[in-house]
DNA sequence: AAAATCATAGAACATATGTTTGCAATATTT
DNA sequence: AAATATTGCAAACATATGTTCTATGATTTT
């Protein structure tokens, strides 16, 4: 009796395989690790979850199933806010990270460090990692990452993004700190919107 | 002339594959994409890379390398601190979430939804993942999910750990509320230490 | 310039792993 | 109860893919 539930059991060890080593197991790792006898049918549950649309597979080739929709999204480490310019290269990767996709959906993500505190009373705090989504218009009150160019001030900020006579104003959350209006407004350039972010204490 | 950037390439380019495909390249994904005449060639690349600490790799194994530092750990959401006492039960697993192990090194870690706005000051704020190391013990100053049984107050809650005058204090960062020394000391259990959190902002 | 080392290639080899086949046991339908 | 379909197994098979071997030209060293 092929039970749904044996089968969803089946898909998370397949989930877990991956998330612990890197790589989708074989069907002869399915039956050592699940207490199947034959490879056939390892083989056979597979296939079944690839009929139900839960798993991807390409035939013949070895290690290849993908669990569809996975929990996570691979997602560069990009650089740090406020230290220039290093976010457009991509040389600057600095490493991947896996976050779960339910949370932050998107085609388009990145990290950022963040350096400073000017956005501290919205609970970014200096060191944390901010998960960006690339676009380059934002709404009012959105937290952005922004770039302008103004003799005085340069590079790339997180900032609260507003719309004022106008202007547009990127708002430290900091009481000690005062809104940026950059005078040559046709530099400001939005990188992306802020949809989460990352600490990590200790 | 193997130049470092070369291999650095190539390692870029396996990142780039997982990324894509969900699984490692075989040495003749190698071949094809990075215009490389020979298997052995690019078995060689492997082994170099390998070598100097990039990747991971099984021998004789199907696609099954791994780019080090891209480990990740799954990570059960436990449920809400503050809500009763949902913690202990594993019943209560919400689902699993991936972590970036190289940020969140541990052997038993679990998540908590935060409820309420006791920790506001420290930068946790209401609706934050937390995560959460489980120990037994705490150290001065340190944030902790700890539950107690006063009659009054009752619960799982995240607070900051301090041991004063021999009493346990829980204090919470929030300037509009007060210590809490729970009169039951004996009653105190500190579930694990807070080593990260996780924000989803939209 | 000769010798030695190194990088790459082509081809053959070895095997880990996907796939197929046929059979027995169990469940489901007639 | 017989017939039919379903599930799981063992074993064989096919091949995608890791690995080794030898050769050749390019660099570096002597």
């Amino acid at each position: 009796m092929i039970s749904q539930d044996r089968l969803m059991e089946v898909l998370d060890y397949i989930r877990r395989f991956i998330d612990e080593n890197g790589f989708p197991p074989t069907v002869r790792d399915m039956c050592r690790d699940l207490n199947i006898k034959s490879t056939a049918t390892a083989y056979d549950y597979v296939n079944r979850l690839k009929a139900q649309g839960y798993l991807e597979k390409a035939e013949k080739k070895k290690r290849a199933v993908v669990v569809r929709g996975t929990s996570s999204v691979r997602v560069p480490l990009l650089g740090v806010v406020n230290a220039g310019q290093p976010i457009l290269a991509i040389e600057h990767n600095e490493g991947y990270y896996t976050l779960p996709e339910a949370e932050f959906k998107g085609d388009d993500l990145f990290l950022l460090r963040v350096h400073g505190e000017s956005m501290i009373e919205a609970g970014i705090y200096d060191g944390d990692k901010i998960i960006v989504r690339r676009q380059e218009t934002a709404e009012n009150g959105e937290i952005v990452v922004a770039m302008f160019n103004d003799g005085t001030e340069d590079g790339a900020t997180v900032k609260r993004f507003y719309k004022r006579d106008g202007s547009i104003v990127l708002h430290p959350e900091n009481s000690t700190m005062d809104d940026i209006v950059p005078e040559n407004q046709d530099s400001i350039r939005i990188l992306g919107k802020v949809i989460g972010l990352m600490r990590s204490l200790s």
